[in-house]
DNA sequence: TATAAATGTTAGAGTAGTCTAACAAATTTT
DNA sequence: AAAATTTGTTAGACTACTCTAACATTTATA
């Protein structure tokens, strides 16, 4: 069992490799930054991580998980995510507090917990970020979240969060006849002001740039496999 | 902010305490042994909780917490018992388990988590084991916890709680009319097998020793304030 | 390609919490 | 009340994690 401090250290390493999926591997003054530790620090933590074999370091080099590595940061990512879905949809917490205490219920140790918690909140895919939960196999869809003002003319996408939680704001998300899940179809992008023309359900709005940027959505989701070496070859 | 392992010697300190109302303070091998620390490790601590005025403490002398003290016990045994009662109620884990996973849990670190938890458990007054769940205000009934097994003949309690969760068990507590809440009698119990009598809604069943052992039950509740200063003299 | 800049490591030290071993005080027994 | 037992404390050491300061390696730049 990891402490507490492990385990962030996994995590950062995994969210840093998936900010950034073209890199081969995160360097130590970036993980020190990201875990707001001082290089010296990482070094040695990096160390005790490869001993338990959870990281592939090497003096001087590149930093990657190893895929027991991967396997125990996804299992962490999924724990803060359920736990942001639960303060939000159970505890009403909003979209902006719901990570802080996340980032201490997800050390909790308990599989039942977890697994049990999935299901109170009925497997849900995205947290109230919009980003993808890693399903209970370790399997973690790296979705192309981003807010609908990005969405480009003519694409599909479909609705997983919102981003401010004022009564105003999610009044006039179901006046325009949006929800979780809807499927949104951007059929023009006014140049000049960003004004979205989108369709839901058939039905044909216009949107302010400033309402889009508070809509979160995903575009085409893919899977990622936990590791590479379930491919054969 | 105090840390985990504070935490746990003032909640320790306030356990030890409720369990022997009489006594006058604790002993650091008593609370070093409920700790399952060393007695060094314990005077190290208390020395540190003395410098923090949460405990009352001086070399050879008695242990015990100052108001200050006992108040943030008390949040820790809330939280607690809280957090089993959702584990319970919303997660289905079965009455033994709560307790390992509640103890990990305790230690979260957010008021508005607490506040929320509460009201969406609807403001329990009492967790799986019959223990009584302190309020928002730092108030701490002291219960008689008993098991229905254990209440005189003539006496009446209120069932608050089951130790068995096995099906059959709960398909029986149905059928004899009980529930959580309800109001019991104990009309008469035979002194060669100890078979109660008890009377629920108006309605007379017959109860074995060995059903009456698995329902908890409070007699006369008794309010506690967290402190004694509060009392006029 | 030599030098400067950026990046990463080592050594030594500090804090929190734990331990063991030796000692000191309080309590119980005779 | 003296001795024996129990209880509690001190001193020194260990682990996990962190830091600063000095040094080493790699990369970028002139």
């Amino acid at each position: 069992m990891l402490s507490f401090t492990e385990e962030n250290y996994l995590k950062s390493l995994l969210q840093i490799t998936l900010e950034n999926e073209e890199k081969n591997g995160a360097g130590t003054n970036e993980l020190a930054a990201h875990l707001k530790v001082k290089p010296a620090t990482a070094t040695d933590m990096l160390k005790k991580l490869k001993s338990k074999k959870l990281v592939d370091y090497k003096k001087y080099g590149k930093i990657s998980l190893t895929v027991a590595g991967r396997k125990y940061a996804v299992e962490i990512i999924r724990k803060h995510r359920l736990w942001e879905t639960f303060l939000y949809k159970k505890l009403s917490f909003t979209w902006d507090e719901v990570h802080e205490v996340a980032e201490q219920l997800e050390h909790i140790q308990s599989q039942k917990l977890i697994d049990r918690l999935d299901e109170f909140l009925e497997y849900p895919e995205f947290d109230p970020h919009g980003d993808t939960i890693p399903t209970a196999k370790g399997e973690l869809k790296i979705s192309f979240k981003k807010t609908l003002a990005e969405v480009a003319d003519g694409q599909s996408c479909k609705m997983v969060a919102v981003k401010d939680n004022s009564a105003d704001f999610l009044k006039y998300v179901v006046k325009v006849g949006l929800g979780i899940n809807n499927n949104i179809k951007v059929l023009s992008k006014e140049s000049y002001d960003s004004l979205l023309t989108i369709e839901v359900n058939g039905v044909v709005s216009s949107v302010s740039q400033k309402f889009a940027q508070n809509i979160f959505v995903v575009c085409p989701p893919d899977t990622m496999k936990p590791t590479s070496k379930t491919k054969k070859r």
